[in-house]
DNA sequence: TCTTAAATTTTACGCGCGTAAATTTTATTG
DNA sequence: CAATAAAATTTACGCGCGTAAAATTTAAGA
């Protein structure tokens, strides 16, 4: 790095020796340009530590590279986790990911939505937060740019949606759980922050149903995000009340299960699989935690990696070929077994 | 909301009876222009629904609205917390936060510093990755753009330190340990991602030679940043050697904890104060996950609700006055006692 | 060497807004 | 009501780049 400072295209393309159109070119795609152009500007680009000014760039391209990414809640391992992974396949193919968390709010989901909506993103994975969403809104946003729903199905939101089988995961579980042992009650949330919760239950009442057992479903008091709180709390409350209807625990998710787990212990259960065991509990997600509990948790698996992998490569293919999805297309990936010794 | 669509300022100056300058100064700071003239421009804000292009406006602007959060870990719950806190206040604040997370890579965090160099943002919080990050590239960056470096701490990085006091954390936990049972060892990883280990090594080496203990520092092999997996593996090895120099141990931060605890209660150790116990464990950091461990972990608190809030009225203050701090501020928030059942 | 298509350059304009300077309007005071 | 200061407006220009159209150069093949 050598000479004068660089202020503009201008003075760029005057040290390389090429017009400011062609370096303009180059920027947008360096393929574009003959070789030995390329060349004359990466030799100029070595001396002189010039960069194009985004907001001079994105102002005059109708797309940018922008790539949009809304999560319902940043704090929770499981979105964090989806969301790092996504962020690095949006930088490899040449993306910049602007990440968004909604904090549980429904009125900053919108928000996010309005300021991506005003940096002209080429697309956008949205994780919606489901109930409490301002749909409205959020077709709204979805008319005026390609966007991706995963996680949380809205309907209508997205050209395409990405998700977890609820309904395979579930079946499979209580397969399980009533194989090695007795049919499960259900431990959720009275009024859960994510859809995929209420799938679950259905699934868990018409899968019952189907084997001809008769379900139970234990809500949790709570609203909010604290979720292990509130499976701790409600979990002391239902194991000291001795109103549990079943030994067997499927908890709807295994945030929801750490906390029940904590209250098990605190209580003097022993839960597992062995004939000394008084309690099993089994989760849903595979979270990253869930593998630190004592005892491990048994669980399924929300193959996140999975979704995160689709959602990018179909918001990818839609803003390169530049068309929207004429129906709305549906992914759903199945859940795996995860046996530990929760279960 | 009604009438035709508002492309511009221009076009919303026309509809509001006021000309285009003072709009635009009226979206700087609404409290710039007369009143009767912000209650015109509201009026026509209800009406037609404008905002004035971000890139447009970032390009002309000496300073822009944008503020860098930048982290070196995210899917970490303690910095996804953290920053979940530091996004609320800078929203609040009338800016636009721009959150980055460097994945656990040097290569990515100067990437991320240069990504927000060229949006040339009002200020920036940096909590770097620390050893192994490239203190060359954030010097010169520092030197660009107003920046409070946080949590971790890296000299000459940025115009204040505001961090975790984790000398008298240290010191507090081993006066507790030491008080109501036996010295600990100290558990931690030989490399670890996060500076903050260094400073706890180091208090405890010095607490405990001056409470005239012999220090035992146990270090666990591993490198990244899955540790409560390194955590569990070379806690299961040491508890299955009968290494333990001592049966209290002190962990270097609580997901570190999260591993041994799982590991003991694998193999079967019963942890807690008790009498008919094993085994204590402490952690560092207040997690938050560190209440729903089994059992829930005594641990010393990292003040991050109050990191948080000095950091970005750190920044802010910095901002507003236009003035580089004269000398490298250092704020270190003091731990607190969390005492819980694993010790 | 001539032909031809592709790549490059030139020219010219526009994007949407910030901002300074000069001018006009409005509010305040005596 | 006149004088004066404060606020608003008009005018004018610039920011850094995208991009279209026309003119020119380059490379490849006969």
């Amino acid at each position: 790095m050598s000479g004068r400072k660089i202020r503009n295209m201008e003075e760029f393309a005057a040290v390389s020796g090429i017009s400011r159109p062609t370096v303009s070119k180059y920027f947008n795609d360096p393929e574009s340009v003959r070789a030995s152009t390329r060349e004359k500007i990466e030799r100029a680009l070595k001396e002189h530590d010039y960069r194009p000014n985004i907001f001079a760039m994105n102002q005059n391209r109708k797309l940018t590279k922008n790539l949009g990414i809304v999560v319902p809640y940043l704090a929770d391992p499981f979105f964090a986790e989806i969301a790092r992974r996504i962020e690095d396949m949006v930088i490899s193919a040449g993306f910049r990911p602007i990440l968004l968390s909604s904090h549980g709010d429904a009125k900053l989901e919108v928000e996010n939505l309005d300021s991506l909506l005003s940096i002209k993103p080429a697309g956008v994975l949205l994780a919606p937060l489901g109930r409490i969403s301002d749909t409205a809104a959020i077709e709204r946003f979805c008319r005026e740019v390609p966007t991706v729903n995963f996680d949380a199905n809205i309907d209508g939101a997205g050209e395409a949606f990405v998700g977890h089988n609820n309904t395979q995961a579930t079946e499979m579980m209580l397969k399980y759980l009533t194989r090695t042992g007795e049919p499960p009650a259900f431990f959720e949330m009275k009024s859960p922050p994510n859809p995929n919760a209420n799938k679950r239950r259905t699934a868990y009442l018409e899968t019952m149903e189907r084997m001809g057992h008769t379900p139970h479903v234990i809500q949790a008091a709570g609203e909010g995000w604290e979720i292990e709180e509130i499976g701790y709390r409600e979990g002391t409350r239902v194991l000291s009340e001795g109103s549990l209807p079943s030994r067997t625990v499927f908890c709807s998710n295994d945030r929801l299960a750490i906390g029940f787990l904590a209250a098990a212990y605190e209580a003097g259960f022993k839960v597992g699989l062995g004939d000394d065991c008084t309690l099993r509990v089994a989760g849903h997600d595979n979270h990253p935690f869930s593998r630190y509990t004592c005892p491990t948790l048994t669980t399924v698996s929300h193959n996140y990696s999975a979704i995160a992998t689709k959602s990018v490569e179909t918001i990818l293919a839609m803003i390169e070929s530049g068309v929207r999805a004429p129906e709305r297309k549906s992914t759903l990936f199945d859940g795996e077994l995860i046996m530990r010794a929760s279960a």
